[in-house]
DNA sequence: CCAAAAGTGTTGGCTGTACACCCATGT
DNA sequence: ACATGGGTGTACAGCCAACACTTTTGG
């Protein structure tokens, strides 16, 4: 940002870890890569950055060609320099979306598909790092944000909420404990409704107070 | 990383914030530009990445350049793709150096000065925006690892820890509590010495045990 | 009537915080 | 002798973890 006469210029690429978690297991998306290096091999989504887009829109547009979800949890990560070996940049982001909402993009090339976080395949670039760090930066946040919201639907019952944590942090929670944890951290609040759908004892519903990225 | 035809390129800078405590103050390194825009304005040391090198060492060269020091604590904050209102990309960095060991480089143009954190003037590019965001980091680390390492010398009493922390956090510290914690963290350990250059009561000197970045 | 999930309190341990005095040394 | 900084213990509060039974509903 001072005095250097020349601006070398480098390739940009931008990578986004897309969690979900779906039948109690915590998913991330992959794809498959249709170009060398590593055709045919697992990778996360990404792609360098168009000639004027900034990392933030190009990780937004990465999310919605992949999920077709917008407006979710997408936070940046890391920079990467040496995934390739070589001197490209890419710039890691994590976003978390509800996977009742994710429409997994249908193409012929690439066919991005859910893995789950325990059964990730050898992945392209060192992207098993990149996917590390995000559940690293994943698991920490959900201890003192509201970031879960973003993997849920507007109403939900707290045993929603546990099986989510419990997911994420790869253990089981102990339910008195978690509900005066979650109630007394502030994050929701409980609608007037209960969930009819229940085919058992009607439960009460909560909703996040916000439903964009808050802490402490 | 995925498969973008083009590879578009872009300039890339990096940008350090390197602080240190000096006379029971946070003091933050700063740089006069000599170049437009903002050409005799203060802004963080930076600069346009070489070539073929990486951001680390790019921001590991800058580091030595403005202060002469290396093997500090020296850690990647955030990329920032908006400072200059262009799409250039910054590659932030903090870094921490031991006053006592900094020389400032000297040269003509630049001139490197360490400012109070609490004094810092306006800046170019919205640097302000990146300190703060350096001091948020740093004050997190000092609840849970052993960055404070990288601001003393080798052999330091507690109160010279004690001092170094009050001058981060912005308020002062109960001195029993602060040793309890501080030595059931396990980070440090008393050498056999004791400080006989103390004018008054000798005490006690400790090392940390690793003098490299450490969390729990 | 049975299966499934919802809902609900108490206890003990640990951790963080508040707080004040004596001691060793150098001048 | 006095000024300076080093060194030390206790009591209370808040937080987290462990732990089991009753209720409601649908089938």
């Amino acid at each position: 940002m001072s005095a250097g006469r020349a601006k070398p210029e480098r390739p940009v690429a931008v990578l986004v870890v897309i969690f979900t978690v779906d039948d109690n297991q915590l998913h991330v998306l992959l794809v498959r890569r249709s170009a060398q290096p590593f055709k045919d091999a697992w990778s996360l989504p990404g792609g360098f950055m168009a000639p004027a887009e900034s990392p933030d829109d190009a990780a937004v547009r990465k999310l919605a060609e992949e999920t077709g979800v917008a407006d979710v949890f997408l936070e940046q990560l890391y920079t990467f320099s040496d995934l390739d070996g070589r001197t490209s940049l890419a710039v890691a982001y994590f976003a978390l979306v509800d996977s009742r909402q994710a429409l997994l993009a249908r193409r012929s090339e690439w066919l991005p598909k859910w893995f789950s976080v325990a059964g990730v395949p050898p992945l392209a670039f060192r992207n098993e790092e990149v996917v590390d760090y995000a559940l690293r930066r994943l698991r920490a946040k959900l201890d003192y944000s509201n970031v879960a919201y973003s993997l849920l639907p507007e109403e939900f019952r707290l045993s929603d909420l546990q099986v989510t944590y419990e997911a994420i942090l790869g253990r089981s929670l102990d339910k008195r404990n978690f509900r005066k944890r979650v109630l007394s951290l502030g994050f929701i609040e409980p609608t007037g409704r209960t969930s009819s759908a229940g085919r058992h004892r009607p439960a009460q519903l909560y909703r996040f107070r916000e439903r964009r990225p808050v802490v402490f």
